[in-house]
Order: structure tokens, then C-alpha cells, then sequence
DNA sequence: CTGAAAGCGCTTACAG
DNA sequence: CTGAAAGCGCTTACAG
């Protein structure tokens, strides 16, 4: 079976490979071609089966109509969710998504960052890992639209969707207080992202105004652990602290560990213990109890995000740097 | 920042570009270039930090050096974790991975196909849905590498890495047999694909063996309905037939919903009911009790993908067709 | 041993 | 209103 190019249906049609290109590209009227010649041309486009060759266009054009996704871990629920949006919305507007994971490895995002500069994507959706600004700014040394989501760098103007996560983190350990509970743990990594660093601070100043705050209800898992660790650190930070009534985890894969934990601990939710996570799970619905969440905007930030690359990635168009906070939703279930 | 092209790179070391092309493409040797210029070209590249065009080249030769992978569903987790090790084994080629997912949808599975021969990959590794057997002969009249994964078509002539799941499902009702149970019931999906086909008959196999097979044992449920209509269905199975003491899910989707059946009706695991399931999940570990499964030989299975499709892309050599049955694992947790 | 040139399939400025 | 031609950045058969 051939490949069927224009120069195929200029033969064909018995007119030029411009007027075809023209037509094909819907620029047929603008061209002032005739109503009669268009429909030749698509004619016999369609007869031959004619399917444009992206490669030929994009080495001229320059243009791939594709955009780079780079998240943190796609097998991570909250990521893949995030990235299925992003796609259908990408593929809605005639773009094509590449996504990667970075596994929170600064080496390994810049190198998907080079390898998806060199397929030449148009723009990139990025949550950036820590040591990540250089490279961004970087990209945008290069005018490359960039559009940051999950989290960003303080002191970088770049476009970002985020959730709102103090409001999310405040509001949570608020409900927990009014709840009556005292003693209430929060459970963070070490990444010191911004993203992170907000919901704790959301919980400290939450836990401040009660005047319940403790540094000691504090726990910082180890980021590059493996889950036997985690497990194990929450295992004793909570034997080392008795008494304490909730908790609060910063992200689903540490609350996953924590309901582990819990368990080989005999903790009782939530009659010992009430338990509420970032980020929700397949998990955190099917445990007994199920697990009360901080939902995040997934649709909201995925649709925003998109919008804003768009913005920057039609030529010519002087678009403005657009920081965007999402409020999140507390749901609740049967462990508070 | 200028783009740099191997023009540029053949003005600086004053040499034509085709040598420079040849030196790059570590065919300097075989053109018998002397080492002076191959050192001198590799130095220029280094310095003016060349990244060659991987458009242009793909235009030139055709060839993409990308595969494209077609799964059920990238958000389920035995589908997440295959593509990682694919990505991971095609990387270590110099290959680079997209992926979709079907949804099991035929008229969709086929628009991904078409959507990446637009894109001119170089070989398929697909998860083929019911009626896209079609689809599948099509690309092998385009002489385009196919391999099939997790199912296949009984009367196709395409290289395809599966699970033993007849091996699987027969060991796992052997299993709950000797365990003394009697009334064991097979939840599966309507979709009536060979894998699920396979793992019907070893259930139905081991049933007739022990003398103990009744067809009312066996549930279908639609396959395109959402989870709580598959609850719904369980529940109303389970209802209806009373006395059943253990269960085998041949997904890991229908033994989740499963699970939240069995909550409803307050069935206790294993005491009322042993519970077995293909394929593993996060959940299945967490859930109280853990429940037992079957676990696909996930990196077996990808490893051997990657391997059987490049057999088939190395330019003129013959490949064999080679369909490949990989045992799976009974993983035995507290469910049974 | 190395270079000039054709060509992959498009898009688009230019000419008429 | 439509066509001839240049050019995107490579690879490779051919010439010398």
C-alpha cells in the first residue's frame, strides 16, 4: 500500500500541490480558490485515502501540535487522573500529550525535559521537583510556553494551577478541632516544596489559633523511602507520642502508609483515631472505615492548565502570566 | 538561542556535512574517515552542544524510533505498571513509548491505531478489544511490527505475550477446593475475549474435576456498566445464591467491586467466604483482610514484548511469530 | 578519504 | 485565481 501525498492528489485533481496544501489546510477560501476546485480536491483526498504526514509538516513548519506533560508519578491516582483530563482537553484543541514521570528525581526531569525539547513539543505542563527552577527558566529562555501545576517557585514568573493548600490544610484541621479533637497530628514529607510547605503552614496556623499547636505532632517522612520504611516511621512516631486523637497526611501515598501503619497497631478509627488525607483514592473509599479526604480540583486544574499553554503557545498573542489558585473540597467520610 | 544544524557544525570544522552526518551517526569508520576529522567533528558537536532533529531524520529515513502502546485502561494499575516496564525496556533501545487506552471501545481502539500510524510509530504493542482483530490485520498487510498483550485473536497469525490464565484460574480453584471449599462461585465479564474465556474454563475445568460444577455458580457482569451497577450485580447474585463459600474474580475491577458488595452485605472474609482475584491491586494488600490473587507476570510479560517487537523491526530480518504463555502466581493473603 | 546533490512531504512567499 | 520553487534538517547513493 502506497503513502498517498499531496503531490498524489495535485496529479490526480490535475491542479498544484499549493492549491491542494491550501485546501487541505482550510485555507482554500482565503486563497480565493474556487468553490469548484475545493471540492475536487477533497474529493479526491478522501477517494485516496489521504492522511497528511505530520512529520513533513512539523520539519517545516516547526509546529508538532503536541505538548509535553511531565508529572511526578503517573501510577500515582492523583497524576494519572490529572493527566487523562489534560489529554481529552489537549486532544479537544487538536493536540497530541506526552507524559512522563519523573519520580521526583531532578536529574531524570531535566533529562525528560531535554528529550521532549528535542521531540520538539510546543509547550510543557510541568510539576517541576525541587531543584527543577534552572531548567524552567530555561524553557522560557527559549520562549517556550510553560504552564506549572501542583506547585511552582516562589520567586519564578511563570503561569501555575495550584490548589489553594493552606485553605484546604487550615480548613481540614479546623473541622478536626470543632470535632473535638486536641491532640492532632500532621504527617508531611521532606521535599520542601512549596505545595507541601503550605499545608503544613495551613495546619500550624489552624492548630496556633486553637492554641493547640505542638512541633512534636509533627512527622517528616524521608521523600525517597520506600513504603516498609514509611510505615515503619509512622509506626513510631505514633508509639513515641500516644495520645495523640487525628491526624492529618499530606499527601495519599502517606496516608496509605499511615492506614498500614494503624493497622498493625490496632489503632481503631475512628474511635482512637481520626484520619483525614490529601488527595483522594481508590483506597481511601474502599477501607473500613473509608478514609475523609482533602479532594483536589482535578478537573478544574487540568482545564485551567491547558487554557493557560494555549494562551501563550498561539504565535504573536502577548499573553500575561496568570498564577491560579483552586479551592479544594473536604470530603467526608466515616473516619472523622 | 540559535538552533544548531549540522550545517553549522560542518562550517566550523570545515568539513561537508555529509561527513559530519556519517561521524554523528558513528558511521565514520565504516566510511573510512580519518580519525583526525572524526575527533575534530565530535568536538565541534560537543562544543556548539548539538541536538540532532529528530523530525528531520524521521523524514528522511521513516522511521520514528518510537513505539506506540495501546492498553485497556492506563489508569488501572496492571495496565500502569505494564507500560512502565515497556517504557522502561523500549528505553534502554533507544525507543520512546506512547500510550492510550481503549476503554475497550472498538471505534476508539481503532482511531488510536490509525491516530499512530499517522504518526508514523514503528511497531504496536496493543491490548486488542473485541472487534479490532480487523484493525490488527491491517497493520500486518502495512507490515508494521504487532505484538498483542494480555489476549489475543485464537485464529491470528501475530506474535503475543499472555498470562497462562487457564493455569491460573484452574490452580486457584484447585486451591479453594482443597481448602474444603464447595460452592465457589466465578464472577466474570461479558466481553467473552479469549484471556477471560480461558480463565472461565479453568474454573469450569477444576469445578467438573472435583464433581462440583453448577452453572448458577457463574456470574457475568456487563462490562460496560460502572461500578455500582457491578455492585448491584453481585449483591443481587450473592443474594439470590445463598450457601456460595468462596469466590474467584477474574479481574482485579470486578473483584473490587467485589469487596464492596460483600461490605454491604456485612459477608465476612474468609470466615462466610474465601475471596480470590485476578490480577494484584493496592487495595487488595490494604483491605482487611488482604485478599489473595493472581498475579500476572508483569516484567515477564513487557520484557518479553519489547523483546519479540524488535525482533520484528530489525530491517530485513526474518522474524517468527512466537506466542508466548507466561505462568502467573498464586499470591495467598488472609482472604482464603 | 570527502563533497555535491537529491529527496523525504510538507508550507508559503512570490510571481503571474 | 493558480503554479513553480525554495526550504525545513537530515541521510545516503553517487562521483571523484
Amino acid at each position: 500500500m502506497k503513502k498517498i501525498t499531496i503531490k498524489d492528489i495535485a496529479l490526480e485533481a490535475k491542479v498544484s500541490i499549493s492549491t491542494v496544501s491550501f485546501v487541505l489546510n482550510d485555507k482554500g477560501e482565503k486563497m480565493n480558490i474556487s468553490k469548484a476546485v475545493i471540492k475536487k480536491v477533497q474529493e479526491v483526498a478522501e477517494k485516496l485515502h489521504y492522511r497528511p504526514n505530520m512529520i513533513a509538516s512539523s520539519l517545516r513548519t516547526g509546529k508538532t501540535r503536541s505538548i509535553g506533560l511531565i508529572v511526578e508519578d503517573i501510577s500515582n491516582q492523583f497524576f494519572s487522573d490529572l493527566a487523562r483530563v489534560i489529554e481529552d482537553e489537549a486532544k479537544k484543541l487538536g493536540y497530541r500529550v506526552f507524559y512522563c514521570s519523573t519520580g521526583n528525581d531532578d536529574d531524570r526531569s531535566d533529562e525528560l525535559i531535554q528529550s521532549l525539547l528535542q521531540a520538539n513539543v510546543d509547550g510543557f505542563i510541568i510539576t517541576p521537583t525541587e531543584k527543577l527552577e534552572k531548567s524552567i527558566d530555561h524553557l522560557i529562555k527559549l520562549k517556550k510556553p510553560v504552564v506549572l501545576i501542583d506547585r511552582y517557585f516562589p520567586g519564578q514568573n511563570v503561569s501555575h494551577v495550584v490548589m489553594d493548600n493552606y485553605e484546604g490544610s487550615y480548613s481540614a484541621t479546623q473541622f478536626l478541632i470543632k470535632k473535638g479533637r486536641r491532640s492532632i497530628a500532621f504527617v508531611n514529607n521532606t521535599s520542601g516544596m512549596i505545595q507541601m510547605q503550605l499545608r503544613e503552614k495551613g495546619y500550624v496556623d489552624a492548630m496556633k489559633e486553637a492554641g493547640l499547636y505542638q512541633e512534636s505532632l509533627i512527622l517528616h517522612l524521608e521523600y525517597h523511602s520506600n513504603e516498609d520504611a514509611k510505615i515503619a516511621a509512622i509506626v513510631h512516631f505514633f508509639e513515641k507520642n500516644t495520645g495523640i486523637d487525628a491526624v492529618l497526611f499530606s499527601a495519599n501515598y502517606m496516608g496509605l502508609a499511615g492506614l498500614q501503619a494503624f493497622r498493625k497497631m490496632d489503632l481503631e478509627i475512628p474511635k482512637d483515631l481520626s484520619v483525614i488525607s490529601f488527595d483522594d483514592h481508590y483506597s481511601f473509599r474502599l477501607h473500613t472505615p473509608s478514609i475523609s479526604v482533602i479532594e483536589q480540583p482535578i478537573d478544574a486544574i487540568a482545564v485551567k492548565a491547558v487554557g493557560l499553554l494555549m494562551d501563550q503557545m498561539i504565535d504573536g498573542r502577548d499573553f500575561v502570566i496568570e498564577k491560579v489558585l483552586q479551592k479544594g473540597k473536604l470530603l467526608i467520610r466515616e473516619s472523622v
